[in-house]
Formats: structure tokens, sequence, C-alpha cells
DNA sequence: TCACGGATCTGAACGGTGTCAAGATGGGGT
DNA sequence: ACCCCATCTTGACACCGTTCAGATCCGTGA
């Protein structure tokens, strides 16, 4: 298979690899026009390409939101890895997870909002989305215990903390973009410390700090 | 303007009152079909009437989520405040204040995420949509203060309690009924135990108790 | 080398959706 | 009694998801 060339004329009869564009066209939809503005064929357009083209690499338009939630899920994940390795102390760490969290939703707000809209239904996720959203978890699992929330064998009772966090920091991460709260981030000096504030107030987080 | 006597044959030409109708179909259609459901033709089809009728009530099809969400926020806001004046104790008062969001959240999904979907850009709320939510907010101010998490001259701290938790509150709502938790609900022998012991790990909803 | 099979993409079509303009209907004020 | 105008219907347009028959081209085997 040809790696095709922008510059020899129009693009050739056999994309190449265009689930590959497709996917980068919806991200980019979703966080040019948000979640209203992504259609299969406003995608397709996006990438080039007549409207029926997707069909031969999702079997659904569900199935493309499910590539770009495993996508998402990835990235988060990844992210939130980094951003555990990169903390020591227990506590701090669970914080910075949770900050973590919320950035991400906050850099692109509807490609978590697809996220979300798919692992509600989780039978439908697959596998390879699901285990990066149970990587990120298992992070935050192991950080809780190193905080100290509640023994490993507890199990029932770990589940809970960590359930409750995961919660919070969707919470948190859906809202912290309502224009409700512009003024008090304002009167706060930043957004940051607005989070930091939230997070202090929400259990396990309460050492949340505002990064330099 | 007459009444419609359903036993007259058919429905007259003019409805009676077609805004309620469409209210009543719209809410209807999400608690059965979800909000995959709810189109402004099947609100119509619903209702029986043609569909370009609902734009002599609504602009838009936002307008009618608009009115949607108002209803359910008026809801909403009279069940907290219902559940609060039932609870003496300050602690208590906030637990089941957050028990009570939850459980209409869980009671009617659908309406619910149209709901937090118009208050994400609060611009185009109408503002008795905006006053019932203020209002419910309000008793949630008034039982943190009484509770004693911040005091009432601390206003940016005692806001950002709040604010804490309503994510919290709005997290727990979205997720209370994912298929993920249904293991451990089980274990826990129900659904309420379960709410219980992931609000028991949420700072200000600490109080939290099963109901009898 | 070359024909062919199968993967990939196009074009046209179907039913469903939001929305609008023009016309039919009938209740309430003059 | 009449007419006005709010209400409802019909029909139309563009867009959407989805399907299917046909065009195109890549890799493969003879």
């Amino acid at each position: 298979m040809k790696v095709p060339c922008p510059f020899t004329g129009p693009r050739p009869y056999h994309h190449g690899d265009l689930r590959r564009a497709l996917l980068d066209a919806a991200t980019r939809i979703l966080d040019r026009d948000g979640q209203g503005g992504l259609s299969l064929r406003a995608v397709a357009r996006e990438a080039g390409v007549s409207p029926a083209a997707p069909y031969h690499h999702f079997k659904d338009k569900s199935e493309l939101m499910l590539a770009i939630a495993e996508e998402g899920f990835g990235q988060l994940s990844d992210y939130i890895r980094r951003t555990a390795d990169m903390t020591v102390m227990p506590m701090e760490r669970v914080a910075a997870i949770g900050l973590a969290y919320v950035e991400f939703a906050k850099a692109h707000p509807a490609v978590y909002r697809v996220m979300y809209d798919c692992s509600r239904d989780s039978d439908a996720m697959p596998d390879k989305a699901h285990n990066a959203e149970e990587g990120a978890y298992s992070l935050l699992k192991r950080a809780m215990i190193d905080m100290g929330v509640a023994s490993p064998d507890q199990k029932t009772d770990l589940e809970l903390a960590c359930i409750a966090a995961w919660c919070a920091a969707h919470g948190l991460a859906e809202m912290v973009g309502f224009k409700q709260f512009d003024a008090l981030k304002a009167e706060m000096g930043g957004e940051k410390a607005f989070l930091a504030g939230v997070l202090s107030h929400l259990g396990m987080f309460g050492q949340a700090r505002p990064r330099a």
C-alpha cells in the first residue's frame, strides 16, 4: 500500500489510511464545533471523502464514536500515568491525578463527552478502551492505597473510596467550564486556584495545590 | 377557549393547551426511549399533532428542551426543599439533599441529562429555570452554613464548598447507573447502601446514611 | 507480465429529522 | 354577525444515517 503523496495532483482513489484520517477529522470537528457538529457526513467531508466511505472502516456511527472514545481513554490514561509518575508523595499524587483528569476534560470537552457516553453502556465498549479506562482507574486505586484511605484488605471500602473520587472528578470535569463560576474564578485570580479550592473540599483530594 | 372533550369525535382543530400536551409528551418520550428518542416530530406525533404544530409554542427544538429543563429544575427544587424541610440536623440535612439530588437523576435520567445540557450554556436558560436552580442551590448553601463547613463571612470558601458538593452530586448522579458498579451494589446488598458508602467518602456528605 | 479477485471508494437512493412558508380553520372581540 | 388572528396542516427544503450497485485500483498468483 503506497503512501499517498499530497503533491501528485488529487488524492488517489484509495486513500491510504482513511481510518486514521477519519478519526483525526472527527476529533478536529469535536474540538472545533462541539458534539453537535459531529455527523458522519461531516467527518467524511472533513476528510475529503464521500459520505459512504466511512462504512468500510466503521460499521456504524456509534462504532466511530467508540473508536474516538478508545483513543481518548488512551490519551487520558497516558496523561494520568505520566502525572502519577512525577509525583512521589501519595497525597499529592491523588490530588495530581484528579487535577490531570479535570485538565484533560477541560482541554477536550467534546471528546470527553463522547468518552462518557460510551462508557455509560459499557457493553459496547471495545476492549482496548475498557483496558485504558481500567488502567487509569488502577493508578488511582494504587495512589489511594498508598494514601491510606483504606487498607487493601478492606476491599469494599477501598472500592467505594475510589468510586467516590472518580465521581467527584467526573462531576468537576463536566462542570468546570460552567459560566456560572466565571465570577468566582476571576475573584480568585484564575482557574487553577479555583480548581484547587474546590478539590480541597472533596475528601480524598484534600491536598490539591495549584501547580507552579 | 373551550376545553377539548375527548368523547366528541376527533380532536378539535384547536387543541386547547398544546404547549402543556407537548411538554407531557416530551417527558413521556424521555422516560420511555431516552434522550436519543427525543425528536420534535416524535413529540408532535406523541401529542397527535402535525410536525409543524410545535413551532407555534416553541421557537426551536432547543426552546422545547429549555422548557423541559425548566420543569425538571422545578420538580428537583421542590423535592430538595421537601427533603430539607424534613431533616433538622444540619449534617444529615446536607447528606439528605445530596441523596435527593441523586435520586431524582436516577428516577429521570434523560430529563436530568436535558437539564444538565441546558444549564451548561447558561445564557440561554430561561429565568424561571435559572431561579429554580438557584433555589435548590441556596438550600444547599444554607445547610452547609448550618453544618459549619465555612462561616458565612468567608464567602469564597463557602462558595467553593458548595460548588464542590454540587459537582460531587452531579458526578454521582450521572454515574450511579453505570453497569460497572452492579457487582459491588449486589455485594453490598442494594443500591442504597452503595450510595451511602460512596457519599460517606465525599467530604461534606460524610453523614449520609441509608434511609429506612 | 498480466489478468483477476477483493478491498476500497463513489453515486444515488430511502426514510427520518429540524425548519419554514403558505394555506386552512375556527374562537373571541368588535 | 362579522372579521381578525392565533392555531394547526400541508408541502417543501436541506441535512442526517444507512444501504446498495457500480467504479476504481492494489496485491497476488499464474
